[in-house]
DNA sequence: ATTGCATTAATGCCTCGAGT
DNA sequence: ACTCGAGGCATTAATGCAAT
């Protein structure tokens, strides 16, 4: 075979060797999901353990929550709130369902998700509720107490309560067993294993993932003074469905368009490829407000896109071999057409 | 403040083919 | 003919942020 990286080849030696091309990309792809970025919504264990000590605190080593103290503690000290959300072992949103269906009160899901959120990222900012907002936390900790001291009902053998757990399970007392005597490691490891790892952490991050791979063609890009639009988040773009993540050299002459994605699931590297797929038909078609034959340009990362040997060969095709990976990143402009777009040597 | 959108991971069900 | 595993596919849940 002539050349090495798919994007140096022809489409003819692309079809004719495409499991060769294939492997290639296989090879220089990596998976990182060992590391994670922390964000900025991180809650760091020194200041969730401030809240779990205040809210121990305030509570007399949990033995008697009652609204009006934990309510103003979790004013001073908003950790609070995340600690008996955690104790409870609630969504945000499914916090707020309960609230809302005990107190009368329109809680709605965006709500709680938003109020946790901005505690995440300010854990020490005091709240300070609009009279709105006021009754609707009040809500939330006072169903929360009544939850946490009731425990879990009996229910029949095939079903399984939400509060049924360690901490849980007979009310305060159980709350009281295990802030005052711990919990065994198997009792951690238990809990680890129910909720997947992280997973509250992950899924906040989970667009700074890709950040890393975006931030490196940026770079590649502005060191080429190449003008280019990044799109953002959800954002629309005339003629794309849905808007690529850049596009060279602006979004009214769409020339170039990269996509970027890393994934480290399989199933959704199928629909990454799903959607360069249609880019390169959008390219073959042209639409109203697009020129035909755009180049379309797939940047990918992950261990992901490793599992479908046949999906990365539809990926090769449809992009004419212009797939790149973080190994290859730096070859990026040279083999494309990007290289007509630069300014600086 | 609320809503809608795009993104991501995880999971169960289905099909297909290899091996017994 | 049957079993088992792998891969494909669709669905679900959770999340942050731009737009409203």
């Amino acid at each position: 075979m002539a050349s090495t990286y798919p994007f140096e080849a022809s489409f003819e030696e692309l079809s004719a060797h495409a499991d060769a091309f294939v492997d290639e990309v296989f090879a220089s792809l990596e998976s990182g999901f060992l590391v994670m970025p922390r964000g900025q919504g991180f809650v760091a264990f020194p200041d969730f353990e401030n809240g779990y000590e205040t809210l121990k605190q305030v509570t007399e080593n949990f033995s008697k929550l009652e609204e009006p103290i934990i309510f103003a503690t979790a004013l001073r000290v908003p950790l609070v709130l995340v600690v008996l959300r955690t104790m409870l072992g609630f969504t945000p949103s499914e916090w707020a369902y309960v609230a809302g269906q005990s107190s009368g009160l329109e809680i709605t899901q965006g709500f709680a998700r938003s109020l946790d959120r901005k505690i995440r990222l300010n854990p020490m900012t005091p709240l300070r509720p609009s009279p709105v907002i006021e009754p609707r936390i009040r809500a939330l900790v006072e169903i929360a107490c009544k939850m946490l001291s009731d425990g879990a009902p009996t229910t029949p053998p095939e079903l399984l309560h939400r509060l049924d757990k360690a901490d849980t399970r007979g009310g305060l007392s159980s709350a009281k067993a295990a802030a005052a005597m711990g919990v065994p490691y198997a009792m951690l490891l238990y809990e680890r294993f129910l909720g997947r790892p992280f997973a509250g952490h992950r899924d906040s991050i989970s667009e700074l993932v890709g950040d890393v791979l975006e931030l490196a063609i940026e770079t590649e890009l502005t060191n080429a003074g190449i003008s280019f639009r990044k799109t953002r988040r959800a954002e629309r773009v005339p003629g794309f469905d849905q808007a690529p993540d850049f596009i060279v050299p602006s979004e009214f002459n769409p020339q170039i368009v990269i996509e970027a994605k890393i994934t480290e699931d399989d199933g959704t590297a199928r629909d990454k490829v799903t959607r360069i797929q249609h880019l390169a038909s959008l390219s073959a078609s042209g639409g109203p407000s697009l020129p035909r034959g755009f180049e379309v340009i797939a940047c990918i990362g992950g261990r992901g896109f490793k599992q479908r040997r046949e999906d990365m060969k539809k990926m090769l095709l449809a992009t004419k071999g212009k797939v790149f990976t973080v190994k290859t990143l730096t070859k990026l402009i040279e083999f494309t057409r990007l290289k007509e777009f630069r300014t600086t040597r």
